[in-house]
DNA sequence: TATGAATGAGGTTTCATTCAT
DNA sequence: TATGAATGAAACCTCATTCAT
């Protein structure tokens, strides 16, 4: 990920205990992460992350006290930066279809062509399993997320960018062709690819009330 | 087991050897079913699809080669009802509206609050590891609904019903909001009720461009 | 141990399915008994039971839920003869030196020169880990003993046979020498072999009062 | 941890680099000492007994060679003390009777109701499996303790004080309620609790002939 | 001398699969 | 056809031991 090219000019960069250990707690984070997205949790094997992440299978009960609380810790992890994102201010100053196409954007880049993508699909996947990661999940990302996009839609209604009164009651609507962009990058892309920035500029085409000009 | 010795002659309408044998393999496949939607396919063991089934677990291979040749032929057959609704007629007769409103009350009520709506969860969460299954489930299903639904939002076009002429292009806009529904179902639910029928009648008047009356 | 030389004239002997289970259960236990004795519940391994008993080690789980519990089941199992001879009846028609001599003799035929002798160093040593084991060998053996004991000797007090009145209050010093033949015939026999037989005459003489003559 | 890098000049008496290993080897003797007599040599972690010890785990390797010689210079460590008080001189000038009761009196004082008692649970736990162990505890305490107690014991007979001759061949006779007071008290004390100190008096008056007055 | 992160062999336990009945 | 006891590979996890600092 990112951290792994560190800033050149060292050629021994960290290299004291504390750090040495900091670095081996990212890599096997990092080869977890890749596992579990690519197989899940139970089919993942500890054996795996371990050697992809160039350690002993020891070494990751140095960090973690089992598979459980290690999957349940990496993906909260993974998910606070979908909060930062989330979080950002609603940016009242410029109109609101501005701000969601800004939304979508950041959504593409940031998300659903990067392996943030894929802990959606995890989450969809283990979450009735680890009630604990879709509370947090619900809670961190959920919850904020559709309360900001709430309070964009009903400024939008406000302003008279958006016509559709209902669409205050249902923000899932304005994010659903998100989600399924991400779902449809892992499973069917190569059946056929998905050219997720333009449909994003439609579904805001439909809602903003435009007509697309093809 | 119980009834299992019953006495010959006629203890269940059908109980010939033959239909027997169709009996107890409908009784694996329905356990089956339950466990892999519950707990996904690794995490789901033989031996209690067995004892769900009331059978032996030895029973299990007298119908299925091994678990994941039973995984895969069990999730293509819960598909095929799925295609069977899908592949209706898209109705030329009525207005566009409402066929997309029996659409959305057919999934609603087939799918969406059924033991269905948990296998689309599990295509997602299982289609990387079993592309079999993700090919399977995007030809049969997905692009046959795709193309169904993009004939019919041209014929709304081409009637003046729709004005977003771009959602030819994307029909996936158009599904979105039924498979957002469908997962909060299974990992949501519990936090925030999501009332599906209502947002489904929303999208419906974004695309219609009518304006919903609170 | 017994039961393993059937009666002969059958060539397979018990070959139905329910007693080949039950002779496989005797196998791991037999075998699961001669490690535990041997090593102790902690540094025995199942898969040295397994090869011991014959069987695979997971052969081992359809009989036991794990090694606790095989642990702690197996030492009741093996518990349970001694409290039949403790249970017997104390014999008021003979003199209580009658009683008491025979039951020396069985003592050191029956336990302390056979591996039951060795449960009781098991018992010593375990104890204190497994409370559980500690608690029913008190109430099923010590407190029975000991009861059935004292009133042999309160019957010896009052014909007259015994002087010594205190012994009424601890009856572990009549057993107390058959203990330390046990514990010394696994330590130290190879040291300073042990006339058990005459050990406990000499006690029984002293408890009696007559005078050994050499 | 604490005190690891107390500022040098004087933070403990005698804190000369000598005395500081010397204090620490102590400590890590004392740790393991506890942890082996509450789980055995198997289940004993030697995590438990650096931290215990309040050293860390590779400490430990600087005065041991590994963990079996550890428990077997250990075990051997805390026996000594046990050798000097049974090779105290056997004191002809009071009663033999007198002498015994003052070994009675030392040993419930110092063994049965210490840690030092538990060291004779541990050796019948571990002997088996420590042959080196129960060699030089027979040896050093067995041995030699039953020697002097057989000289004890003859010279009481000499003196008419005990009439029982027999005991002279069997000085474990004597003993074996020590022994026994010991064991109950670590498996069966809380069942029922044991007045170890009437129970070696009653014991005595058996051997010396008098008639105890309850 | 002291540390404690790292190792990896080895333990317990699970479970898909087989096969004699 | 149906059973379910038996198998053993493979998973997770522990912990004695080492070694760079």
């Amino acid at each position: 990920m990112a951290g792994a090219d560190a800033p050149p000019g060292r050629s021994k960069p960290a290299s004291n205990r504390a750090s040495r250990a900091a670095e081996r707690r990212a890599a096997i984070v990092e080869a977890a992460f890749d596992e579990f997205v690519a197989r899940g949790f139970a089919a993942t094997r500890l054996d795996d992350i371990a050697s992809r992440a160039g350690v002993a299978k020891g070494t990751i009960y140095l960090h973690f006290k089992d598979k459980e609380s290690m999957f349940e810790e990496l993906v909260r992890t993974a998910i606070v930066p979908l909060v930062a994102q989330i979080a950002a201010p609603p940016s009242p100053l410029v109109s609101v279809r501005h701000a969601l196409e800004g939304f979508a954007r950041t959504f593409i880049r940031e998300v659903a062509t990067t392996r943030r993508g894929d802990i959606i699909r995890l989450i969809v996947a283990e979450g009735p399993r680890f009630p604990a990661i879709a509370d947090f999940y619900y809670r961190e990302v959920i919850s904020r997320g559709l309360a900001a996009m709430r309070a964009l839609i009903e400024l939008g209604i406000r302003r008279g960018e958006i016509r559709q009164t209902g669409l205050g009651r249902f923000p899932q609507i304005v994010v659903a062709p998100a989600i399924v962009a991400v779902i449809w990058k892992s499973l069917f892309e190569k059946h056929s690819p998905l050219d997720a920035d333009e449909m994003l500029r439609v579904h805001l085409d439909l809602i903003f009330g435009e007509r697309s000009t093809p």
